[in-house]
RNA sequence: GGGCACGUAGAUCAGCGGAAGAUCGCUGCUUUCGCAAAGCAGAGGUCGGGGGUUCAAAUCCCCCCGUGUCCA
């Protein structure tokens, strides 16, 4: 990066130096005289025990201390943004401040509710997550404090000097730190396709604060600028709190009374280990994770399994929910919303624990189980053993050692070793846009207006081409919905061809014809929407809605919309949950909606800012996921459930008609889908529903109501029949048996041995049995033969160990090209039918002869 | 989203190419005033589903379904 871009006016109009760090060697920007910038690892921290601030501050006294500076100087305060990254689906988590701002922000597509604007977010992060505890200053959920200014090229707020200038005015004015201590690191930034210089703030050894300057694209090895310039800084809330308090380590000063508490109990690495999870717990549950096996679950399990195992190898009778509860009532302080839902937050994490203890009962018995098999194999278990086990059973390795009698040690790189097994794991792209390329409105193309928006019930218009290519048509106005939002298109006619799918490109909304229509830019052209088709898709779109209120209702707010359908013919809709809706829960949540549609409330559509739409409803608008745009369409179901959504709804609840619940499947662990119908299609499905049940109780010759005890009658019969049947069987044999031993054409007595040799009309499985009847006692050798299907088999049953039917078998193969094998006891070989049977069998008889001869008893 | 492991009797699991097993539970009998216990006997299986390979598949291969788990 060009040395330029940090030489900035404010360093020099303030007699800054520009040095290189001896230990490092980056340049930095200071006042004093050092020559090492001011972060580990290049200066040791100088300030535990004799704070670097002014003043000792609490966590939220740093928070408010900070805001209140930068509201003073001009900045607008913010809410904080959730944890889980709804508004954007690159990631999981909220991980920076800047987050909350990408991409719509950032990119310039809308502008930022505020400018400039001040936060304090909330930022989860897992990459450290070993470090938490250990380090001193590691922590999974930490708050980054920032101020953030967003330039247009006709609309400059500040840039760089000015930035820096708060910055030092920050930590020198509100936080009094000694401005010769302060150092001003530089350090090329990149991330997400954007670049720009950054510099690092250190003060005392520690590194408080990152001032990026996002300038730049990269395109490919092309570098420009780019249009909107971005300031995106990071100041992290417990290290300020840490700096003034000048505690140990950040725990000290970020957890306050609890950490003490819990010292008295753990040691130090494990209390902080507790706290931290305990509170990222807090806000992700909060923020409507439900701990699974998958996306951002897994890390809402993997903290809660965390925690749980610190907590078992600490005193008796930890319990995490309570800590769960003591630390949320502090974070509740600042963030109300954390504690409001808390009865809810207990049941999911009670229901996550449970399944935590079944898995470590389960733990312990494959360990039981392995270490016995191995032992009683001579080998003993081995540290590659505790990376399988891990890594397919979730066995932590420290469990497995404590159950071992004879441990292996658990490696040192035991993680890298994990992180090698799934080196060659791909992930695959499966978000590849499904585009159609051949789909090229040109550029200049006016746009279309979108009128369902307002105005659902308009299905037959009048509009002007503004653009085709014969199959494909784009409108100046359409009342045509386009796939969307979990709602399928419409269909119709333009003239008279007609409409197959309409599709949502950019600002263009374009309508694929079934032929080629002649149309041409300028024409007028009448359009007229499938109305039974749209009506249906509208009651299921109205009906998702009032299902996921109730949903939320009955379950708790943990519950979100995970993905939803509205099809012509059904509807469907994901929620997170912890296990599938009982009978009674379902029962419920339909008498509920179906209420809401006697009630016949009002469902209003508007625009409304987002800003203000956010301020309003809060983030709970974004079920359906994210929503671009700077206005959202707002679907309020008055008095019960607030979305942001684009589809096309009833104006009144009454409309929806009845609402069935037809399926409830587990569909992911922490996933629940719900399959419904509304309108017509509910009571035609019931009606499907009702006709199987009484076809279903005729044939079975019971009234309905008696229709599951007739089944098990009849399940019963059939039971019995196979039963039956297999006695008949056995029965045959027996008398097949009986007569073969009673013929002297077919027993003979060889060297001791009693040999029964016959062809019989049995397949191949009748064959086994019978020989197996015939060889029960030892000393009996069976010959038998049989013929179906143009194929002859031949089996051979030993019961004398001295001649192994495979023997007989391997004697007699030849002769009727008959192919296979088998052991001691059972052989069996199909090969030709017919004479050359016969000549196996009297092989088979040869071949025993002389064996039997040759060892006589 | 990807990797790995696992689906066998009501439950927990063994078997991992040659004739479906163990333990607990269940039923009956013996013993007991009765219960528990013990002994004996017995019932209970489309070996998750579907394809394939093989003379032969619970066992090997492929696909699907379900469950667990690790990683993003």
């Amino acid at each position: 990066m060009d040395p330029q871009e940090y030489d900035l006016e404010f360093f020099h109009r303030h007699g800054f130096q520009r040095r290189s760090c001896r230990a490092c060697g980056s340049a930095f920007w200071s006042l004093g005289d050092s020559d090492r910038c001011q972060e580990a690892p290049c200066s040791p921290y100088t300030f535990i025990g004799r704070p670097a601030f002014a003043r000792s501050r609490s966590l939220a006294e740093t928070r408010t201390a900070y805001l209140g500076f930068f509201e003073r100087h001009g900045h607008t305060r913010q809410r904080r943004y959730p944890t889980v990254a709804r508004w954007r689906n690159d990631v999981f988590f909220t991980q920076a401040s800047i987050y909350d701002f990408q991409p719509w922000v950032t990119s310039g597509a809308i502008a930022p509710p505020a400018n400039p604007l001040t936060i304090s977010q909330p930022c989860l992060r897992f990459i450290d997550l070993e470090e938490v505890g250990r380090s001193g200053r590691h922590f999974t959920l930490f708050e980054m404090m920032a101020h953030h200014a967003f330039n247009r090229p006709d609309h400059e707020v500040y840039f760089k000097d000015r930035c820096v200038e708060l910055c030092h005015e920050l930590l020198t004015g509100e936080f009094g730190a000694d401005p010769r201590a302060i150092t001003y690191k530089e350090e090329e930034w990149e991330g997400g396709g954007n670049l720009g210089p950054s510099l690092s703030v250190g003060l005392a050894g520690l590194e408080l604060a990152t001032l990026v300057f996002m300038e730049y694209l990269r395109d490919g090895e092309r570098v420009r600028p780019m249009p909107l310039t971005v300031v995106d800084t990071g100041y992290g809330l417990e290290r300020f709190t840490w700096m003034g308090q000048g505690t140990p380590t950040a725990y000290e000063a970020a957890f306050g009374s609890i950490y003490a508490e819990l010292t008295a109990q753990f040691a130090p690495r494990e209390a902080a280990l507790l706290i931290d999870h305990a509170r990222a717990l807090n806000f992700m549950l909060t923020d409507g994770v439900v701990p699974s096996n998958s996306k951002e679950g897994y890390f809402a399990r993997l903290l809660l399994r965390r925690a749980l195992r610190t907590l078992d190898r600490g005193p008796e009778g930890g319990d995490f929910v309570a800590l769960l509860d003591r630390v949320g009532r502090d974070v509740a302080v600042d963030f109300p919303e954390v504690g409001e839902h808390r009865a809810d937050l207990h049941r999911v994490v009670e229901a996550e624990m449970e399944r935590y203890r079944e898995a470590i009962q389960r733990a312990r018995t494959v360990i039981r189980r392995s270490d016995e098999r191995r032992r009683s194999a001579g080998g003993r278990i081995g540290a590659a053993d505790l990376l399988e086990w891990y890594d397919s059973l979730g066995i932590p390795p420290d469990l497995a050692v404590e159950e071992l009698a004879e441990p292996p040690k658990i490696p040192e790189d035991f993680y890298a070793q994990l992180a090698a097994r799934h080196a060659s794991d791909r992930p695959t792209n499966d978000n590849a846009e499904v585009d159609d390329p051949a789909i090229e409105v040109p550029a200049g193309t006016p746009a279309t207006e979108v009128r369902y928006y307002l105005d659902p019930y308009t299905l037959d218009f009048e509009a002007h081409v503004v653009w085709s290519d014969g199959l494909r048509v784009v409108l100046d106005h359409t009342y045509f919905y386009p796939t969307g939002g979990g709602q399928v298109t419409d269909t119709g006619l333009l003239g008279d061809v007609r409409v197959v799918e309409v599709l949502r490109r950019g600002p263009w909304v374009i309508h694929r014809l079934e032929a080629p229509s002649g149309l041409s830019v300028g024409e007028r052209v009448r359009g007229r929407i499938d109305r039974e088709r749209r009506t249906q898709l509208m009651q299921h779109h109205t009906a998702t809605h009032l299902l996921n209120g109730a949903l939320r209702e009955l379950l708790g707010p943990h519950v979100w919309q995970a993905g939803a359908y509205k099809g012509p013919e059904a509807a469907r809709i994901d929620i997170t949950h912890y296990r599938p809706l009982t009978a009674d829960e379902a029962r419920r949540v339909e008498r509920r909606v179906n209420a809401l549609v006697r009630e016949n409330r009002p469902v209003k559509s508007y625009f409304e800012s987002r800003t203000e739409a956010e301020r309003r409803f809060g983030f709970t608008l974004y079920q359906g996921g994210a929503v671009p745009g700077r206005e959202l369409r707002i679907v309020e179901i008055e008095g019960f459930d607030v979305e942001a959504c684009g589809g096309t709804h009833c104006t009144h609840t009454s409309e929806v008609g009845a609402i069935a619940l037809l399926d409830i499947d587990r569909i992911q662990d922490g996933i629940v889908r719900i399959t419904y119908a509304s309108g017509e299609r509910a009571l035609e499905i019931r009606d499907q529903h009702e006709t199987i049940l009484r076809d279903s109780a005729r044939k079975v010759g019971v009234p309905v109501e008696e229709l599951p005890q007739g089944i098990d009658r009849l399940l019963h019969q059939v039971d019995e029949g196979r039963r039956s049947q297999k006695e008949r069987q056995k029965e045959d044999l027996e008398g097949m048996a009986r007569r073969l031993v009673d013929d002297p054409s077919h027993v003979e007595t060889i060297g001791g041995l009693t040999v029964y040799a016959a062809t019989l009309p049995l397949d191949r499985e009748g064959l086994q049995a019978l020989s197996r009847r015939l060889t029960k006692e030892p000393g009996r050798v069976a010959i038998l033969a049989s013929e179906s299907e143009g194929r002859g088999f031949l089996f051979i049953g030993s019961s004398a160990p001295r001649i192994p039917a495979a023997v007989l078998l391997e004697a007699a193969r030849a002769s009727f090209a008959g192919r296979g094998g088998g052991n001691a006891s059972a052989a069996t070989a199909v090969g030709e039918p017919g004479a050359p049977l016969r000549s196996a069998l009297e092989k088979a008889r040869e071949a025993l002869r002389r064996e039997a001869g040759a060892a006589p008893p």
